[in-house]
DNA sequence: CTGAAACCTGAACCAATATTCAACTTGATG
DNA sequence: CATCAAGTTGAATATTGGTTCAGGTTTCAG
């Protein structure tokens, strides 16, 4: 019975019965507040399925590794942020109204889910290669619709790659302040004051 | 003969001599390269040591531990980005021309020292207390040049906190995308083109 | 010149924990 | 009921590299 699966030498740890769904979502869950709070170094595998209720060798029915769950978990809570966010941006009449309710569903989606940070910036030393996906595709997405609102009138012509960096990064630091270190403003607060910094600048 | 230092029960690990602070140096350069190039973890104070041409046990006559050559870094480094930066901004004619002199000097000074951005990073980790006190602290000093700036008209009123934690964000991820990852543009034209977005915004 | 402080050396120690594995349990299927 | 794949168990293994230490070497003030 050779292994017959696709690219990876990697055999094929998926669960095949709702028993083992659910124990894999438990680990997965229990990974999540694991590493969100003591970080991946300091995160142990016993501690992990300890929290899961399952017994140690359980772990390596699923994952092959730690960095292997490590890594499922970047690329779930990636695509959890897009899915959560990416609705709210284009869901509004124009685009500016989009990216202050964008910010807004971000900044809630994280006072949910403080150990994102943790997780998607440890993900720089972990996964180095989803860590950098994770933002070239978000700014990708980002250069898209900035142009098609170009293309509409609702923002100025001329809009780039360099602006969509800057903008994420404004959200990313904002996310940082205002959702995980401290919720001492509205979240709808916070955006709407970034907006206005974003629509129309510093010039007096 | 009990020591007698100040507040911690560290024992004093200046070097009291030239040939002392020569080692201290050598060190500190080499665990710059090894941490900037392998992370923390894989880092290896073999290495550091073998790097930098002495003994391991010479080590440990400089720093109590693996931290705390690290956080000796992280103190170095914040400290040689403000000073490297901080004038460019202050020198200018105008804020707004300061904060693209800035930013400018900042990648500049991102591509001369590409293992910042890996060991800043890394100090969420190892050191969160500096880590977050290098950003809080920076973003300090924006309001305050920010509100002077205000006061003298160069800039609209009603600038505060958000609106420094979303130019440094800008700024930080726009040294990651231009100064870390490709030098593909001149650091003045991205300074330009996010100083003509800081300026004005995005409506049309 | 001399003695002591400062500095340097590198083998040995040790704690932590990711990973393996051979035996056991569960539950669906016919 | 019998069978078997899927799932589970946890003690044992193996590796790694930070840290210690007992003794050497260098430097320099007096």
């Amino acid at each position: 019975m050779v292994e017959q699966s696709g690219q990876p030498a990697t055999v094929d740890k998926a669960p095949r019965t709702e028993r083992g769904r659910r124990t894999l979502r438990a680990m997965l869950d229990a990974a999540a507040i694991e590493f969100g709070d003591r970080g991946f170094h300091d995160a142990s595998i016993a501690r992990i399925t300890a929290r899961a209720g399952v017994a140690l060798g359980t772990f390596y029915t699923y994952f092959d590794s730690k960095e292997a769950i490590f890594r499922a978990l970047v690329k779930h809570m990636s695509a959890q942020v897009r899915s959560t966010v990416g609705p709210h941006i284009l869901n509004a009449p124009d685009r500016l109204t989009g990216e202050r309710q964008g910010l807004t569903a971000f900044l809630d989606f994280v006072r949910e889910h403080r150990e994102l940070y943790r997780i998607l910036d440890e993900a720089e030393f972990v996964d180095p290669a989803s860590w950098r996906t994770h933002y070239e595709e978000t700014v990708a997405g980002y250069v898209v619709s900035l142009t098609a609102a170009a293309g509409r009138g609702e923002i100025r012509a001329g809009v780039g790659e360099i602006h969509a960096w800057a903008i994420v990064g404004m959200n990313v630091f904002l996310g940082l302040r205002y959702g995980v270190w401290q919720q001492d403003e509205a979240t709808g607060d916070v955006a709407r004051v970034a907006n206005g910094l974003l629509a129309s600048g510093l010039k007096p």
